[in-house]
RNA sequence: GCUGGAAUCGUCUAGCGGCAAUGACAGGAGACUGUAAAUCUCCCGGCUUCGGCCUUCGUAGGUUCGAGUCCUACUUCCAGCA
């Protein structure tokens, strides 16, 4: 038989939050856990094996950037086998353009209210979002296109990630309540497609693929317990939480959700990785994270300690290590903040890329690692000190 | 020694009578959360009550209302000839 995703839950903490292992058809992920973003099927500047040492254990690409490919995915064996992986994978729907390439065109993903929240005009996006679908301009080449559940639905399906996500429309902090009482509309009717599609479509490739519905329904209770009992009713595998958070609200908006969302099935909290935001999410019931954060921060010289995050501008000639006992390749293999400073800044491609590289493994293996903690101090009961003494040391 | 050419803010560079002076790099600060992101923003002579004020373009003079820009001398460097 053909089996799909199996979600067990080991140790419970506090009213949502546990610890708690997803079966996949490509092996297990124990969570909570973090997922790297691949999006074009593979980590900007990490191998697979890069991966491994980290300890990731899910890989989270993207259908929209993979469109193009998907047909050759397929041929390969699903993307599990065509990345070099081998190990759970998770593919987005796209939804997540709809907004970057249109209401949220610019920084609105912000979670900032200070900096404000910029709107460009209608014509200036990307991306126009309607009832049927999404049509949209590809940012690279020009070409018009368009996207519905159905089409979302069948890319992921030729992909054959392990989990796909339901096709949803992202509102931006800049959207009103009355917007976005209509796009959770529109979310909704999307959800009861993508699922009647990817039912159709599931088992193409040899092995159950599985599906998420996705909870929107921006910060509003109302708006946001509804979606989840709505999405709750349907026969999805498991559910995303998406937004675009203020930082402030997110604790809140997450419980409202996983009070309405059946607890035996996984949630993923999508686009957060930042250590704050994956202790509040591990505690309010999300399983699993994605973000690209870790990464592009990396690449941007900002490095991930346990004393705070370093800008790696200010270490020139520092002979001390990125974060002291740390457990990354990168760190074991003795690199300095000095070391990979110069390399950052060195006008040579191939040294540059090395930082990347570098720079990458210690921050994915630093947010992995405290998904490991996570996990390990909610299974023995200690994870409020865990978090106290994380969290008192990491924010200043 | 002669003849050309050149000297600008850490470096390279723009500038051909209205200039605190272009651009790049270096340097500094910040941002980044389902990747239009190996990216983006800001600062980068000094002071400032943010209106300005002061000191700058090898050195010293000069012409001019006004000189980084024109003239003279000097210094240094480069090229060619000796």
């Amino acid at each position: 038989m053909k089996v799909g995703l199996k979600f067990e839950v080991q140790a419970r903490m506090g009213a949502l939050g546990r610890a708690g292992v997803i079966k996949t058809p490509h092996g297990e992920i124990k969570t909570p856990a973090f997922m790297v973003v691949g999006t074009h099927a593979e980590v900007k500047f990490m191998s697979a094996e890069d991966l491994r040492a980290v300890g990731a254990q899910a890989m989270l690409s993207n259908g929209y950037h993979l469109r193009g490919r998907a047909a050759e995915i397929a041929a390969a064996g699903g993307l599990a086998v065509y990345s070099g992986w081998h190990g759970p994978t998770l593919t987005d729907s796209g939804g997540f353009q709809v907004m970057s390439l249109g209401s949220g065109l610019g920084k609105v993903v912000s979670m900032k209210r200070e900096q404000g929240v910029v709107n460009t005009a209608h014509k200036e996006r990307l991306a126009k979002v309607s009832d049927d679908g999404v049509d949209f301009v590809d940012p690279f080449t020009g070409e018009p296109e368009f996207i519905d559940p159905e089409r979302s639905m069948q890319i992921q399906c030729q992909i054959g990630a392990d989990i796909h996500m339901a096709f949803d429309e992202l509102t931006s902090l800049a959207d009103s309540y009355e917007y976005n009482v209509e796009a959770l509309e529109r979310t909704m009717a999307w959800s009861r497609r993508s699922l009647a599609e990817h039912l159709k479509h599931r088992d193409d490739l040899g092995y159950r693929q599985s599906l998420y519905g996705v909870v929107q329904g921006g910060r509003w209770e109302d708006l946001r317990r509804r979606a989840a009992q709505d999405l709750a009713s349907l026969e999805f595998d498991g559910f995303g939480l998406g937004g675009a958070f203020l930082k402030e609200d997110l604790g809140e908006i997450l419980r409202w959700c996983n009070e309405e969302l059946p607890f035996e099935k996984p949630r993923h909290l999508l686009g957060l990785s930042h250590p704050d935001d994956i202790l509040l999410g591990a505690e309010m019931g999300a399983d699993t994270f994605d973000c690209v954060a870790p990464m592009r921060e990396a690449r941007h010289g900002k490095i991930y300690t346990l004393d705070g995050d370093i800008n790696l501008r200010k270490f020139a000639g520092d002979d001390s290590p990125l974060d002291a006992d740390c457990d990354c390749p990168t760190c074991r293999a003795g690199w300095t903040r000095g070391d990979l400073r110069a390399l950052w800044r060195s006008g040579d491609l191939a040294q540059k890329q090395q930082f990347y590289n570098l720079a990458s493994i210690h921050n994915v293996r630093f947010i992995v690692r405290l998904t490991e903690q996570t996990r390990a101090a909610m299974l023995d009961g200690t994870f409020g000190d865990f978090r106290d003494k994380f969290l008192k040391r990491y924010m200043h």
